[in-house]
DNA sequence: ACCCGCGGTTCGTCAAGCCGAACGATTGGA
DNA sequence: TCCAATCGTTCGGCTTGACGAACCGCGGGT
């Protein structure tokens, strides 16, 4: 189970493409719209479109534009996303021992894929054990990549290449995961999290 | 400082609305083509649109159908709102002490907020420091919220408000967020990070 | 030189989205 | 009871997105 893949607002293939997705809009608006309290004429005022428009969408006779899906997000101050993929999740455990087969291993270094998203969506966390050695660093990743890193235990130098910082437990640092970036472990044992995000 | 926000794909309002998004749209759609080696006449045939209405698309003379830009994103196996909503990030370190004013504080907790995104988008990011005591209770989240907890150090009983689950360093649970759950320290200066995705 | 294929743009047509207005249905107050 | 307001749907129209075909520009083969 290397992949313990959770769904997401991915381009799935597998989708049974217009009527489905329109449908989903459709059923998204209502229940955004309802959640949030709003009239079919208020919440098409706030959005700026007429509500027979509104009311047309939401009764499943839709395809609407990107301007009008956004609007309609704005107002209902929900993101984008949302409103054209409902999921619904369930429980993971992962034990400290128990990699789901270590992702990448090298000498001094074995990352732990957490959860990733399918082909390239949004975001992926990664455990990271490390002991110290050389630094390994990481070529840039798609571009708009962030990556959250935060010490669990232990010591590492983490950061943009050019500039990496020294970090302990509870530390936490940021960098943009689309230029080169390092991660050096200095203690034995070092633990850590990144959570990469494609947005 | 309590937001470090940082942009995602949020419905801001301050959005030059309706020139912007789609001048987003069509850069967006030519820098995936191009990453992805696709002629215009390919990528529209895979996604089963004429290249004529690519092309237009291309050159910012848009607003597309949602099913238009959804075949894109099949065709071109990308997340549908990389499509809509192009960033860039920045770097952030925190030091272990310094939490950028604890968020929630309570007697045997205490949880700060790493990175977070505009009102309610995609993911927050927190750390969380906490002390043995009683068990700590969160009501459910936003519907569709998934939580990513890695313990750090010490030892935490979390997870469904029903059945939580024990954990210790390097251990790693995801939950759904929208439902009951829990997360309570069973060891001193128990470390962990959690994710809290609003998908 | 010629021609064929390919990448991308432009044009004319048709369908569909979006809009404003008008229409039943329901609720609440004078 | 009657009126007014609101909520949601339905109906012409204007606009615009999507399509196919024709159209330039280019390179490669014969």
């Amino acid at each position: 189970m290397a992949s313990m893949s959770d769904r997401t607002t991915p381009p799935t293939g597998a989708n049974g493409s217009g009527a489905e997705l329109i449908g989903q809009i459709a059923a998204s608006i209502r229940r955004e719209r309802e959640r949030s309290g709003l009239s079919m004429a208020e919440l098409a005022r706030r959005a700026g479109i007429a509500k027979s428009t509104l009311s047309q969408l939401e009764s499943g006779a839709g395809n609407p534009s990107v301007e009008t899906l956004w609007a309609l997000g704005v107002a209902l101050n929900v993101p984008f996303s949302r409103l054209v993929d409902p999921p619904r999740p369930t429980v993971k455990v992962l034990r400290a021992g128990e990699g789901p087969v270590t992702h990448s291993e090298q000498a001094n270094y074995a990352a732990t894929v957490l959860s990733s998203c399918p082909p390239n969506a949004r975001r992926d966390i990664y455990r990271i054990e490390a002991q110290p050695g050389e630094t390994r660093a990481s070529d840039p990743h798609m571009p708009g990549t962030v990556e959250h890193v935060m010490i669990g235990s232990g010591r590492a130098l983490v950061g943009p290449a050019q500039e990496p910082v020294e970090l302990g437990p509870g530390d936490y640092i940021s960098y943009p995961g689309d230029a080169p970036h390092v991660f050096r472990a200095l203690a034995p044992d070092t633990l850590a999290v990144i959570v990469m995000e494609h947005i």
